[in-house]
DNA sequence: TGTAGAGAGTCCAGTTACTGGAAGGTCAAG
DNA sequence: CTTGACCTTCCAGTAACTGGACTCTCTACA
């Protein structure tokens, strides 16, 4: 198989297979025209690399759920910490984008967004020194 | 004032400052033994700068804001528009970050993380082929 | 058989917003 | 006069690609 059909296949782009090769990911035969010859497995890898990425999980994430994954006797217990893991710093980013998301919005709410220049977003970002003091 | 005061007062770092410095927010003026001299101003825009980086906008952003901010005749909608179109990123972030979470979260649940080798998680990490063809 | 175009290859640079670290200059205190 | 804190610049690295330039290979069609 070629890249672009593991690319198809897998969902990824070339270019990202092609950097997946680079740092290890993946290590695809070459033929003779110097191509790069995808098998099966390759492309299972690839498949599992595109899901892993796109739940989150970072490329150092990746590899060790992929030596997980390849490794037969594995426990379980040690993929469900690292999904636990990132599971926690995903309700905290969460909960820091809310709080993001509620000073915003009352900024955004009690702005009067005219032609008037006097903006309480750029007062409040100014600081609480820019309310009281002056 | 140097560069470790304003630090202190802005709550960046000094490495920030001088970056900032060097991608042209803020330029301070030099005294004769080189050191950065910052005066009031510098430091209002640098608290301003922290706090606007602090609610999630983007440096070319800030950049936008800081220019609104020194404009004393800019309209408060423009700012507004920019604020309302951020705080839609952040809705979308917090939705996709909770469909993830979902996701995340059911595999975890399934999982029994014990000892024994077979894993959900990874199994639909694998993708829907796994499970089924074999 | 010649050639055009698709698709493969490599390598380098850029992105975002800093951060760490090395090497060296300056300043205040003891 | 030295020590140590603080300042300077510059270089490299981070995360995970993406874009672009240039070259090579393969395939189809006239």
């Amino acid at each position: 198989m070629k890249i672009a059909d593991v690319a198809e296949a897998s969902g990824l782009s070339a270019k990202t297979i092609r950097y997946y090769e680079e740092i290890g990911l993946v290590r695809p035969m070459r033929g003779e025209n110097g191509y790069r010859a995808f098998v099966e497995t390759d492309v299972h890898k690839l498949t599992f690399l595109a899901r892993a990425r796109s739940l989150g999980f970072s490329i150092k994430e990746c590899r060790t759920l992929l030596s997980l994954y390849e490794d037969r006797g594995r426990a379980s217990s040690d993929v469900k910490a690292l999904a636990e893991a990132h599971l926690r710093r995903i309700d905290h980013k969460i909960a820091e984008l809310e709080g993001l998301r509620g000073t915003l919005a009352t900024l955004v709410a009690r702005c009067h967004g005219d032609e008037r220049p006097d903006c309480p977003i750029l007062d409040d970002l100014a600081g609480p020194f820019a309310g009281d003091g002056q």
